[in-house]
This record gives C-alpha cells, structure tokens and sequence, in this order.
DNA sequence: AATATTTGTTAGATATATCTAACTTTATAA
DNA sequence: TTATAAAGTTAGATATATCTAACAAATATT
C-alpha cells in the first residue's frame, strides 16, 4: 500500500520546511546549512535539490545559494500552518505544555487532510500565533509578521510584554516555566550587567529575576 | 532527516494491522488474502513476511498461512488501538461525523507519543469501543469482545440495540445515517421476506425501514 | 489420477532516500 | 596572490519497499 502523501514525499516536505525556516531576510538558504539543519549529508541535500527544482519548488543553480519559489513557498508555509495550528492544538484543547508539544506537532504536520486542520482551526478560533507566539500562516500562505525586539535589545527602566520565544526546544522552554516566564507578561527592565550583559529584570511574583544574555536573546518583547 | 518511526517503518506497521484485522478464528491469514487487502503484490508481501519473521514479528514457513508471533500481535494490537482513540476523539472532541474519521485515524495511528494517545485516552474518559462499536484494545493488547450477533440472524419479534457496524466505508455509514440509523438504537424486527432475506424493522420515528440482507450482516446487534 | 487453476516463491528490476569517497569550485587567509 | 579551507558536486554504493516475469507447490476439477 502506498500510503497516500499528497503531491510532496515526507523526506520532501521536510526539505520545504527547513528551507523557509531557515530563510532569513534575503530567503536564501546555503546547501551546508539545510545539510547540518536536516542532519542529512550534503550530497543528499543537492540531489534533493535538483528534484524539488525538477518540480519547480526550488530555485537551485550549482553553486549558489538555495530559495524556494513561489510555489515552494507556499507548500512549506502549508505545513508550517499545519505545524502551528496542531502546537495550538496541544497546548489549547488537549492541556499540553508548551515544552511538549514540538515532536507531536512536527509528525502531526504531514498529515494529509483539509478538513482536519480546518476543524483545529475552528475549534481554535482562528488563532493567528502558535502557543511560542510564532505567527500561523494563513491558508494563502501569508504571514502577519509581528514586530518584536529581543529582550536583549531592550534599556533598563523599558517595561515590555513578552510576546515569543525564539527557541522551542524542551530545555529552553523548561526553563522559562521554573521562572514562571509565559507569554503575555510584562516585564520591567531594571538593570543590564555591561560586563555578561546579564539583565536583572522585574515581573509579576518576582521582584528581582536574573536573565543571562543567552536567555534575553531568545525572549521576543512588544515595546507598547 | 530520518523521521523517527519507532521500531517497525509505516510499511511495516500496515502489514502488521493488516494481518491483525484478517485473522479470524484460526488467528491464520493467507499471502494471497493480504496481498490483496493491502493492495500490494504477493512477491512483496512474501519478502516482508520473512522480514517480519526475522524480527519475530510473524510465524512464517513457505506455502504455510501466515500467523502474528505474541510479540507481533502486540505491536499490531498498538496500533489498532491508536487509530480507534483516534477515531473516537475525532467523533467525540473535534465533531467529526462517523463517516468521516477512518482515512484520518489511518494516518494518525503511526503517531509515535505514547502521551499524545494517553491523553486523548483520558480527555475521552477511558472508551472501550470506538465510534463504530469496534472494541479499543488496551494498554496490553487485549481486546474486550463482545458477543455480537449478525442483525440478519435474528427473527421477526425480536427487539435488539443497534452495537456496532462492520463495515466502516463513508459510503455505508452515510447510508446508516440516512436512515437514521446508529449506534445505541432499539431495533425491532417485523418481518424477514424469505426469498431475498431483505428485513422490514422498526426504531424510533421509522415504523417500517426495509433492509437488504447486505447491509443487515453489517449491522452487529446486542439481544437484550 | 491427470490436469488445470490458484496460490506462493524466486529472481531480478525500479524508485526513493540515504550514505561515503573523491573531486571541483568558491571563499578565506597567509 | 597563491595556498588553504570550506562549501558544493559527482559517482557509485546501500537499504527499503515496491514491481514484473517466470517458476513451483498446493488445491480443485474433471
């Protein structure tokens, strides 16, 4: 039985979605990069590139840098809605942590089926941010990108809400919950260590909290 | 990226469910049976058989019908009872309507989280049949069968509650749904005409709904 | 019992997705 | 600006899961 996958393979659908995470500004992504992202060696990586090229997915010229095209683009932020709107899922409907949610999200978002994820969508909502404050494409494929700064850019004496996370690993995420840091805080900046750039920060509960510029890089704030 | 799949592939998990849903009585299913069930040709079938059977999975001899080893009906009994929670929950949480359930349960069954099935174990209360009467086996495989009988054994007179269906085809159940037929229903049966077995049974705002014998040995009854 | 049909196996081919080893191109640094 | 390092490609091997064609065994039919 060929389990049915729709147009892309799994290993294919993974490719699309690496290539518009790792997108920065410019949209192009290195074959070295996507290779260590993927954990996949890059002669694996280049032929991977030539088929999804072959399918018009993927601009690829040798030797040069990798982008998706348009309708590459749009492949990928399909499963990266299908992604965030079964993270919104876990953590709204079924009462999981955001810590745990990732694994389950990152299988969950090459399940063929429309009708499934408008039915989470619904019973969501229509959230248009995932439960790490990253925004939900919509199903053209849009982004309603948020302007954040980083907690690390910000001065003391600055009140902020904190409106993402950056890292969506356990680990990180973990950490925040030991500190009772979620989103939709507000957090007042009282000092920044100008030797470590350590912040010493206020909120809530917690009148004196210690944040290392490691942590402060990673937290997304909303400057009102 | 090799998406992490547990200890069996998803071919492997299908060919495992597969000889769990065939084996009836004797607990044996044919090459040719399977072969055909999974839409696959018997070559392939016979050398997954010996792939299975060198991971003790299945009882495997040439030209000998096929058997699932403990360890194999286990794994297979696993599965089965990730997509009937999942069916359930699709019926019972996300409001999907019986008919539409099994194509997606089909993909989420090869989820690999234990938590993301025990939570929807515990969101659902513990059920111990799935929205089309199958039984959920539990934790260790075991199944809980009920003793059902073929609506088209009974007799004019009898009055019986509608428990379970066996085919589960959108086709047929939006047919039961027409007909307002589902699980929980008290039956009577008015008459059986001799000739074609076509039953004419009584249930709530129908006094006289005429079955063929086809759908009546799909319908599984409880006689009170 | 001989023959025909069905069922099952073997052998070898194909497609996908991966790898390693060797080589080439581009970028970096002495 | 040449040498070195990093990034990328080519060629060829491997594993999985599938197929077709040809053959063998078991079962059914006359």
């Amino acid at each position: 039985m060929t389990t049915f996958r729709g147009v892309n393979s799994l290993a294919e659908e993974n490719y699309l979605k690496a290539l518009f995470n790792l997108a920065g500004e410019s949209g192009v992504v290195n074959v070295n990069e996507l290779s260590r992202h993927l954990n996949i060696k890059m002669p694996t990586v280049t032929s991977m590139m030539k088929k999804l090229s072959a399918k018009n997915l993927v601009h690829y010229e040798s030797y040069k840098p990798l982008k998706l095209t348009e309708e590459g683009e749009k492949r990928a932020a399909a499963i990266i809605r299908k992604h965030r709107l079964t993270e919104m899922f876990l953590v709204e409907k079924m009462g999981f942590g955001w810590e745990q949610v990732h694994d389950i999200a990152e299988q969950i978002e090459h399940i063929q089926s429309p009708l499934f994820f408008e039915k989470m969508d619904e019973l969501l909502g229509f959230p248009k941010f995932d439960p790490h404050g990253s925004p939900i494409p919509d199903k053209d494929g849009k982004i309603n990108w948020k302007e954040f700064h980083k907690l690390s850019d910000c001065k003391p004496g600055e009140e902020v809400i904190l409106g993402a996370v950056i890292n969506n690993s356990s680990e990180f995420l973990q950490f925040l919950n030991s500190r009772d840091l979620r989103l939709g805080l507000s957090i007042s900046i009282l000092s920044v260590e100008s030797f470590d750039k350590t912040m010493v920060v206020h909120y809530e509960n917690h009148p004196a909290e210690t944040l290392s510029h490691t942590v402060c890089e990673r937290l997304l704030v909303d400057k009102q």
